[in-house]
RNA sequence: GCCUCCAUGGUCUAGCGGUCAGGACGUCGCCCUCUCAAGGCGGAAUCACGGGUUCAAGUCCCGUUGGAGGUACCA
């Protein structure tokens, strides 16, 4: 048997991460047993699809690496991969129910039910459809059927006992039938819910392991009522715990909390956000924490997943972006640095590549960057309380002092290298017989006009030229004297 | 409310009857250092609670509490 699994978005945005975590995982069983991976896109409710939201999946799932083997865009034996363009597919399955007395059609309006669902909510009763419709005999409902009445199909719940099922991760998950709704199957306008539309779809196209959120796992055995009704083999399940933002609310772009593609565009690398969301309710069973793709398919194993919801940590995910910005090899840092250099710098003549060199082991997200160098752009305002430093021993006067001696020194320096001012400055401060810091600090205060910067006064003089440091110098000297 | 599920530091997790309860993020301290990082070293912090079962319980059972999901002509 050919593992065959599939993710199945419903077209209503981004990518969520709770979403990502699934397609990946799905990816990774299928891949793991060398099975296909298909992508189904859900839109039979087209009230909530969103404008370009497939190709916003399509290139998402791109983006993330995540190739599947057949799906809308790509194709396969079993298409269309897209629901709407299945939706004459849905209707006969659905009659077929009809005589084997599994589902019904049900006349009653959603006024109608609205109000009797009011009524129950008021008598704090879980509303459950009545099957007032499914009494309705056979002739009578084709009759009203074929002459056009408004009609709905629903799935014809047992009353009694109880239905359970095996989940690969939650073990045995046992409802009573009593419990369950009679489930439009097939609505006013002829589409089928997802309810429906979900059972023959994997069927057909002979989806093997359905892995997919928790939240389906109570009405998964209505599926399974389904598949039975048809005399279908039921799929094996591995239910997904959801992905929260804090211990009481799940990740939802509502709450500002970013998408995949957001992420994206903040600056978070894709393996590194792979590699989160992968140990985000899953571990190899050893304490490994780095894995690429392929690793992670090599790695998989469906004992290793968790079963309760787990938070989505930023911190861990920027430490997890942090190492592999760090250890990504120069040359690529350097090109992906470029873009968010030039926010600051454009046309400004700064070395990029020695600044990419200051810069990368200090970069968590790329989008820290501009912030991060702007002072190279720009000389900010900034307090003459920066020149004091306890540890370095400076102040205000020592400041002015040393900035007034630093000037002619540094004017005569021709070769503006790093290691030339490295050498004059040291010369410098031996001359004096100071501590380093009693130079350098002023001097960084003055070229930066910030506390904190990547790299020091040397690579920072460097970075700004003679000319803007010597003019930087001198605005220190004016703000001191003042 | 009812149904289903879950429960190890702040977070992600290891553990599957006998461990000094392991790892990672974060956090705190120290070293290095012209700042911030990086790097090195070290610290604090967890089995939700109550009953059982057992010679022995984080591990098994029951209950409580807390949380999540479901309760749509949404998925």
């Amino acid at each position: 048997m050919t593992v065959r699994t599939r993710f199945a978005p419903s077209p209503t945005g981004y990518l969520h991460l709770g979403g990502l975590r699934t397609a990946l995982y799905c990816y990774l069983f299928a891949k793991q047993n060398k099975g296909k991976f298909i992508l189904r896109i859900e839109d039979t409710d087209q009230e909530r699809e969103v404008d370009g939201a497939i190709e916003m999946i399509y290139s998402s799932m791109r983006a993330a690496g995540l190739h599947y083997d057949e799906g809308p865009d790509v194709g396969g034996e079993y298409g269309p991969y897209i629901q709407t363009e299945r939706k004459d597919i849905y209707l006969p399955y659905a009659m077929q129910l009809i005589e084997s007395g599994h589902a019904y059609p049900c006349f009653c309006t959603v006024e109608e039910l609205a109000e009797r669902r009011e009524a129950a909510a008021e008598n704090g009763i879980t509303f459950k459809y009545d099957k007032k419709c499914a009494s309705i005999p056979k002739d009578e409902a084709k009759k009203r059927m074929a002459s056009g009445e408004p009609y709905v199909i629903r799935q014809n719940m047992p009353i009694e006992g109880s239905s359970s099922y095996e989940d690969v991760l939650f073990g045995t998950v046992e409802v009573p039938n009593n419990e369950l709704d009679d489930n439009v199957l097939i609505k006013q306008n002829g589409m089928p819910t997802y309810n429906f539309a979900n059972v023959i779809d994997d069927h057909l196209m002979a989806i093997t392991h359905v892995m997919r959120g928790s939240e389906y796992i109570s009405s998964t055995p209505k599926y399974n009522l389904l598949y039975d009704a048809f005399g279908w083999e039921r799929p094996i399940y591995i239910h997904l715990p959801v992905v929260m933002k804090d211990a009481t609310r799940k990740l939802s772009k509502r709450y500002g909390d970013p998408s995949f593609e957001d992420l994206l565009d903040m600056g978070y690398v894709k393996d590194a956000i792979i590699n989160f969301i992968a140990l985000l309710g899953w571990n190899p069973g050893d304490n490994r924490e780095f894995f690429t793709l392929d690793e992670l398919v090599e790695a998989f194993s469906l004992e290793g997943l968790s079963k309760s919801p787990s938070i989505f940590n930023m911190d861990k995910l920027k430490w997890f972006n942090f190492e592999y910005i760090r250890n990504m090899p120069f040359a690529n840092y350097l090109k992906q640095a470029t873009p968010w250099f030039d926010k600051e710098l454009q046309g400004k003549n700064i070395d990029y590549k020695r600044l990419a060199e200051l810069t990368q082991t200090r970069t968590e997200v790329f989008n820290q960057l501009p912030e991060m160098i702007d002072f190279l752009a720009e000389l900010p305002e900034y307090d003459i309380a920066f020149y004091t430093h306890k540890k370095m021993k400076t102040n205000s006067e020592i400041s002015l002092t040393i900035l007034k001696e630093l000037i002619p020194v540094m004017e005569g320096i021709d070769d503006w290298s790093e290691n030339t001012i490295h050498e004059t400055l040291v010369n410098f401060i031996a001359e004096k017989g100071c501590k380093n810091g009693l130079v350098y600090w002023p001097l960084r205060i003055a070229m930066s006009g910030k506390l904190n910067t990547p790299g020091g006064a040397i690579e920072i003089a460097y970075l700004l030229g003679k000319n803007e440091t010597l003019k930087r110098m001198n605005i220190g000297i004016d703000k001191l004297e003042n």
